[in-house]
DNA sequence: GATGACCTGTGA
DNA sequence: TCACAGGTCATC
């Protein structure tokens, strides 16, 4: 479930359903699935004991705090990739992934821990491309989405001349926007994806802040990043201005807009 | 920067 | 069978 909004999703269930706990034991069935040189035996040597104590997150990376007997522990990161989502006790977060499966098949689940209670975590990945390490570098994210400036945004846009929406997507900029929320947020702005970041104006610059806090915003709300205005269908009218929406791909991913209000 | 690679499931 | 999927990472 990637993308910022199903991440926080995924991080208030950790914050609400899994601290606390007392960690009983680890489940590492997919070692590929561990990433930054983290072992099963590094695995079970750092939870087995502790309490998951915080459940934060900074972009669509989710840090778990942990503590101990002993005082804290180390840092657990969870990312999801395209296709992870977090189960506790059987309970998952956010909506359904609208192009990946959402049962469950046992298979699937490529991290786990199982709690002394009798309850278990697991992050469950179809695609494999999530990760799961120790004391991630946080430093490697830009600033979190919800928490983007007008300030930050002009400084990130006004540095680089690459289309806006690579410069949108980079995690090391701006910590959390991913595919469909940077589509979402140019259309409601009226900004062209593919157009140079360093030609913005102060005012696109300005209107584009607004248009991601309100897609943020509004979404989340809605219930997920698949939820906005524009249709992700090439051919159909733009709800805006009945222009037909067109479909191409822009820093590498799969782009939609309006040929005619986003200049 | 753009491109391909990573990996697997789904739906046409 | 093929194209496609809400993410990252290494490489030219």
């Amino acid at each position: 479930m990637p993308e910022i909004l199903e991440v926080e999703d995924a991080r208030a269930l950790i914050a609400a359903e899994g601290l606390g706990r007392e960690i009983a034991s680890t489940f590492t069935p997919d070692t590929w699935y561990l990433k930054r040189g983290l072992t099963p035996r590094a695995a079970r040597s750092a939870l087995v004991g502790r309490r998951f104590a915080a459940a934060r997150r900074r972009g669509k990376l989710i840090l778990v705090d942990t503590e101990g007997a002993d005082g804290p522990g180390p840092v657990l990161g969870l990312h999801l990739g395209m296709s992870g989502r977090v189960v506790i006790d059987g309970d998952e977060a956010g909506d359904p992934l609208i192009y990946a499966s959402n049962r469950d098949v046992p298979e699937w689940r490529r991290f786990g821990v199982r709690f002394v209670d009798g309850g278990a975590l697991y992050v469950r990945d179809p695609r494999r491309l999530g990760a799961v390490e120790l004391e991630p570098d946080e430093d490697r994210l830009g600033p979190d989405a919800f928490e983007l400036t007008l300030r930050h945004l002009r400084s990130v846009t006004s540095r680089s001349n690459a289309p806006i929406k690579a410069v949108l997507m980079n995690q090391a900029r701006i910590a959390g926007l991913g595919n469909l929320l940077v589509d979402e947020a140019l259309w409601q702005a009226g900004i062209d994806p593919a157009r140079r970041s360093d030609s913005l104006s102060a005012e696109d610059q300005a209107r584009l802040h607004r248009a991601i806090r309100k897609t943020l915003r509004t979404l989340q709300r809605r219930g997920g990043s698949h939820t906005g205005d524009m249709p992700r269908v090439a051919a159909v009218p733009c709800p805006r201005d009945g222009a037909l929406l067109q479909r191409r791909t822009v820093a590498g991913r799969t782009t939609f807009s309006c040929p005619q209000h986003q200049t």
